[in-house]
DNA sequence: TTGAAAGCGCTAACAG
DNA sequence: CTGTTAGCGCTTTCAA
């Protein structure tokens, strides 16, 4: 900077300034050191600017994973609304596994981002802590039924567990599974099963419950989805944790020659792109991938800004019904 | 730190250098340090570090699109890989727009990086003076077969088309379509098709293209397919851009009757988990998703431990042939 | 509007 | 092994 500084005939502190606030500098000046910033191809440091202001444009995310998921549309949203605003998203994936949460909280936290976003509310007592010990805005997304640290933005699972079981009991089924990737470890998952599982229950149907052991495997979930219902047979629709695993479940019946939904009916979670194509179309669930991008933006803004926004928005779930039920 | 410092009895640079490499301090003022800094739950300053030692711990990606991509398994595993040597990932997507890289160059490079990655060998002139004004160690990965500005991963585009098309024309087809979502600006499925057609060509064969208006859209392929095959009855065999277009071109072909492979030969490209559930199983193109990822972590770890890697590595691709040709 | 001066919190010689 | 000293490249008062 000083060498543009030099170059330009002006102070340092000047092309400083023109570099963060330009219509404040003279427009002499400014054609000048943009000339020299051009020339030198100057790339202004990053890390001294943060250091000496004592903030950074990073906004800290960390996910579960961003493998074939929604959460890479939630970030992808995201991204594109804070870099408009200047701010660099920095990704963390815990593979969902919860001690390295804390781990990525650390790691972010070191580089005094201006906010942080976590996924869900499930979080160490020493990451509460860090996080309590900081003063920067906090998101919990993906979720929404608890207090929260600071700000939540996402849906119910239970809510939306309870939903696609009410509209499986209007159609008149009454024994159901619920077959699930990463049961043990997606907390997500669980609720919806919790929220799935309590709407049966209280009529008196059955569910039961059956996790693939690898991730999102398709093939692991038609052979699952054979032997339940070899095993019991009074079976009539299976909800799936998501997506891929339902497309497992129906290929698996149209191998198997079980009508959908004659003979199983089929629910996934994701409303992924393929699903309107599948035979027949599938009936899912649709979060709000991009609607929490957006949110999370604005409120983050909001409050970098000064603001007080909002603190929980519950965004809900759309139930997308189609033939496959 | 100077807290820290203070709290243990030391001075500051005691602390760094404990904080930095711990066994190079006695174990008494160790644990007074450790001690104190517990205490304080003492988070260093990440930037201030940078700063002063003109190095981060920054490693940039840049790559196309992280959402339901391969490159997200590619990204997980140089995550994985470069962690457990302490660096971090900037993760910048292009959303294939060329511009946007240039821009994501800038702002990853004023992060004073210690290596960059990034997709393609396809980069405006500025990025390229910019990267080359710039001493660390760059790696294009997910291609093959160019000069490269600095070190190499991934495989050859064109090949893989050329394989695909020997692999079909050995089954006996001989006229082809090549099915793509992001045809004008996916150079990498460009070169699959240039590979395919030419192999094809050769041999007095035909292809035809068509490409997707939307972002990977199964069930514009669906539509697409259709519409093709009614107006080119002649085509035997389809290529599809990635395995979600060639789903929905077998999802298409279940619903119109048309008998797979008999009818028409489906082939995909990603070998995603789904694939082998199709019915019938899908032909499809295994890409080293994964094994990119781990050889990009260890040239770059040899790289800036001061060795001298290979500049350039062909990983090559899988045909997995399965039923649906 | 511009510039001089004083750090931001750490690392990196170096001397002890 | 430990402490002293001098910056890293910028931002931020504050005075001109």
């Amino acid at each position: 900077m000083s060498e543009v500084a030099q170059l330009a005939d002006v102070s340092p502190s000047t092309v400083s300034l023109y570099l963060r606030r330009p219509d404040e500098v003279s427009s002499r000046r400014a054609e000048r050191i943009q000339m020299a910033i051009d020339k030198l191809s100057y790339l202004p440091n990053t890390m001294a600017g943060g250091l000496a202001s004592s903030r950074s444009n990073i906004i800290g995310v960390i996910v579960p994973t961003i493998t074939f998921s929604f959460f890479s549309e939630t970030l992808e949203t995201l991204e594109r609304n804070l870099r408009a605003a200047g701010y660099q998203l920095l990704i963390g994936n815990t593979e969902f596994d919860a001690s390295r949460e804390e781990e990525l909280i650390r790691s972010i936290l070191s580089w005094n981002p201006s906010g942080l976003v976590l996924t869900g509310f499930s979080h160490s007592r020493k990451s509460v802590s860090l996080l309590s010990n900081s003063d920067i805005p906090i998101i919990e997304m993906w979720d929404y039924g608890q207090e929260g640290l600071d700000m939540v933005v996402g849906f119910s699972h239970r809510t939306c567990g309870r939903l696609v079981a009410e509209q499986l009991m209007r159609s008149g089924y009454q024994h159901m599974a619920f077959l699930s990737t990463n049961f043990q470890r997606d907390i997500r998952a669980n609720e919806r099963y919790q929220g799935f599982h309590d709407a049966i229950a209280a009529t008196g149907g059955s569910v039961l419950v059956r996790e693939l052991t690898g991730r999102s495997n398709t093939a692991e979930a038609g052979q699952l989805l054979c032997t339940l219902v070899n095993d019991h047979p009074e079976i009539q629709a299976v909800f799936c944790s998501n997506d891929m695993v339902a497309l497992g479940a129906m290929l698996e019946c149209q191998r198997q020659g079980w009508a959908i939904p004659e003979r199983l009916a089929i629910v996934g979670f994701g409303n992924q792109d393929f699903t309107d194509s599948t035979v027949p179309p599938m009936t899912t669930v649709e979060p709000p991938r991009q609607a929490i991008g957006e949110h999370i933006a604005r409120l983050l803004l909001d409050r970098l800004k000064g603001g007080n926004p909002e603190k929980r928005i519950d965004l809900g779930i759309k139930l997308i019904v189609r033939e496959s039920t």
